[in-house]
RNA sequence: UGGCCCGUGGUGUAACGGUAACACACCAGGUUUUGGUCCUGGUAUUCCUGGUUCGAAUCCAGGCGGGCCAGCCA
């Protein structure tokens, strides 16, 4: 069922709590499903998922694959004004992408509309639910606060034929949106603000992207959820911990449902909510909402954009699939809140492209070097080898020549402690080439480097040494000759600040749910620097998507707005880098 | 004098009444034609106070701290 094989875990491996009560369930056969495990990822298609749905992803595939079920795709599609076709189309592409198939169960809450709708008469006729003629300010008014009750709808008592006979009347299209609602029958003085007989459906003319104009009423989030899964015959409802206040309304449409008879057409057991916390990141938010203002705020270039932590923005900054798999395992799941640090994700991104990357040489920030005793035209082809974590890579051929490009911070004319690099008198290793010496350097008016002088030793060809003499550094080149040159766009966090909400000032929350305080004060102005690069001319086959890399600078990864001639690489994650911290120490 | 959830090294996650472990991070060393990879070693943890127990991270009580909830969003 699915690629992503997360049943490996070494026999006594620690389960997570969600699988420990799984496997109770499947012990007592709590629910009556017989050992079945039926899990379901249920997205809403109003915007592109993020790595926190890599995580339920991975855990709701993951479980199913574990214990033998399956896991049901499922598009909880029951806001037209917000949903899209896009969306749904470009959650397919990521869950796949990220390795899982669902096979032939793909769902949508709009298939059971029909089958709420009977449902919903099915609570009228028992009592349990009421149209309400009271307007979005008035519920809200009456739905009383945190610490007091709220007051009953004046329509609570309304006769079961006018609501039945109202209710039919919302789905015909008498009323306009918000005239009216349906609402269930519970507690309004109950302590969970959820179980203040909530909203089952309002009336909302709008075109949905699958039903079109077939209905003017939608069912809202916590009576189109619960009802979705028993239909689909789920045992385990896996989701965010903000649902489980919801839990005892999910219990309880059920609970009415089968007291009232009503039988799901899949299942002869009922679904189990279970809630884990969510992940979070630093110096980013993972929140669909806030995505389409940093967008539409031009911070970011779009849904894609390879600073955003979407799917498909890890995507086109280079993130493989296996690696983000991998630190959903490593991050495990539990009910505490969690930041996870950057460090994890690029650790395990690192470790699978280490494996996998091809290496090539590029120069990012060039300097000119000049091998004076170097016959001038002369060129050579060296072997490279494409990948030392990976003999099976094979070898490819570097040419070299009197001129080539070197990183600036490959030189220093007065070395630091612990320079090994080019500077006036040392020797390096210009990488699968010669052996240099430093002799002298030219600089500008301005005291900047222009050009590097060196001499090359004829008996180090290949970057050998026949008499055995150690270098300390090995650097990499282009010959400018033969280099190409690139675009190379490198990212950085998009905010300055682990918490992107942490603002001097707050201001009031501008709605419920939008935090006070101004992000965009906590943008990071640099979190894109676009370069032109000199890199080796092999690298003119790069296509979009191709993972690289640079060697000892970072892992690139050819974006798509490459064209003929013009390579465009971004940066996916650098090399650890033992001397920027050796600098960073000395302050 | 609202409700729900959660407190274990720097960050995560384990340990399910019996020596607090694993990963990442950090520090030190070794190998190296990438200051990468790899290898070796090290620092560092149970929110507090009581109670139960031979024995408590685990059970109980009371504190303290953190998160979430008042959409006709999901």
């Amino acid at each position: 069922m699915a690629h992503a094989d997360s049943s490996s875990a070494p026999a006594g491996a620690p389960v997570n709590f969600i699988h420990q009560i799984i496997e109770e369930d499947i012990r007592t056969n709590a629910n009556g499903a017989n050992g079945q495990v039926i899990t379901r990822f249920p997205p809403e298609p109003n915007a592109f998922l993020h790595i926190g749905h890599a995580k339920a992803i991975c855990l709701d595939f993951g479980t199913a694959v574990k214990y033998g079920g399956r896991c049901h795709l499922r598009m909880d599609d029951t806001n037209p004004v917000k949903e899209k076709q896009e969306y749904i189309d470009a959650i397919k592409v990521d869950v796949s992408w990220l390795g899982f198939e669902w096979g032939d169960h793909e769902y949508h809450a709009s298939d059971y509309f029909p089958q709420l709708y009977d449902w919903a008469i099915l609570l009228i006729k028992a009592g349990k639910a009421y149209v309400c003629d009271l307007s979005p300010d008035e519920v809200s008014r009456t739905r009383g606060t945190l610490t007091t009750p709220g007051t009953p709808s004046p329509f609570r008592g309304r006769s079961v034929e006018e609501n039945l006979d109202l209710f039919a009347r919302m789905k015909t299209g008498e009323f306009p949106n918000g005239a009216r609602t349906l609402r269930a029958k519970i507690d309004m003085a109950a302590p969970n603000l959820n179980l203040r007989d909530p909203v089952m459906y309002r009336i909302l003319h709008a075109e949905h992207p699958r039903t079109g104009q077939a209905w003017c009423i939608y069912p809202m989030y916590d009576w189109a959820h619960g009802q979705s899964d028993w239909i689909e015959g789920i045992t385990h409802s896996l989701c965010d911990q903000a649902y489980e206040e919801h839990r005892p309304l999910y219990d309880w449409f059920l609970d009415q449902l089968i007291a009232l008879g009503a039988k799901s057409p899949n299942a002869r057991y009922r679904p189990k909510q279970r809630e884990f916390a969510r992940l979070n990141l630093p110096y980013t938010v993972l929140s669909k909402r806030r995505f389409l203002d940093w967008v539409e705020g031009g911070f970011v270039r779009g849904l894609d954009d390879p600073r955003m932590p979407t799917l498909s923005g890890l995507r086109r900054r280079g993130y493989t699939p296996e690696a983000i798999r991998d630190f959903c395992e490593r991050i495990g799941v539990a009910k505490r809140e969690n930041v996870i640090e950057y460090a994890l994700l690029e650790h395990c991104l690192r470790e699978d492209l280490n494996k996998r990357a091809p290496r090539a040489m590029a120069v990012l920030h060039p300097v000119k070097v000049v091998i004076d005793n170097y016959p001038e035209g002369q060129v050579e082809q060296f072997d490279a080898v494409n990948n030392p974590e990976d003999p099976a890579a094979g070898k490819r051929q570097v040419p070299f020549s009197k001129v080539l490009y070197i990183e600036r911070e490959d030189f220093m004319e007065t070395p630091a402690p612990k320079y090994f690099r080019l500077y006036p008198g040392n020797e390096v290793r210009l990488r699968y080439a010669y052996l240099v010496r430093c002799t002298s350097c030219v600089k500008d008016s301005g005291g900047n480097v222009t050009e590097v002088h060196c001499t090359y030793d004829p008996a180090t060809r290949g970057g050998n040494t026949p008499d055995g003499r150690k270098v300390k550094a090995t650097i990499h080149w282009v010959s400018a000759l033969h280099a190409l040159d690139a675009e190379v766009r490198l990212y950085d966090h998009l905010f300055t600040k682990e918490d992107p909400d942490d603002v001097p000032a707050p201001v009031p929350a501008p709605a419920p749910g939008i935090p006070g305080g101004d992000w965009r004060q906590n943008i990071n102005p640099r979190s894109l620097e676009v370069i032109q690069a000199k890199i080796e001319p092999s690298l003119a086959q790069a296509k979009p998507g191709d993972k690289y890399q640079f060697e000892r600078l970072a892992y690139f990864c050819c974006d798509p707005d490459t064209r003929p001639g013009k390579p465009v690489f971004n940066r996916t994650v650098a090399l650890k880098d033992t001397w920027a911290r050796i600098e960073k120490k000395r302050g």
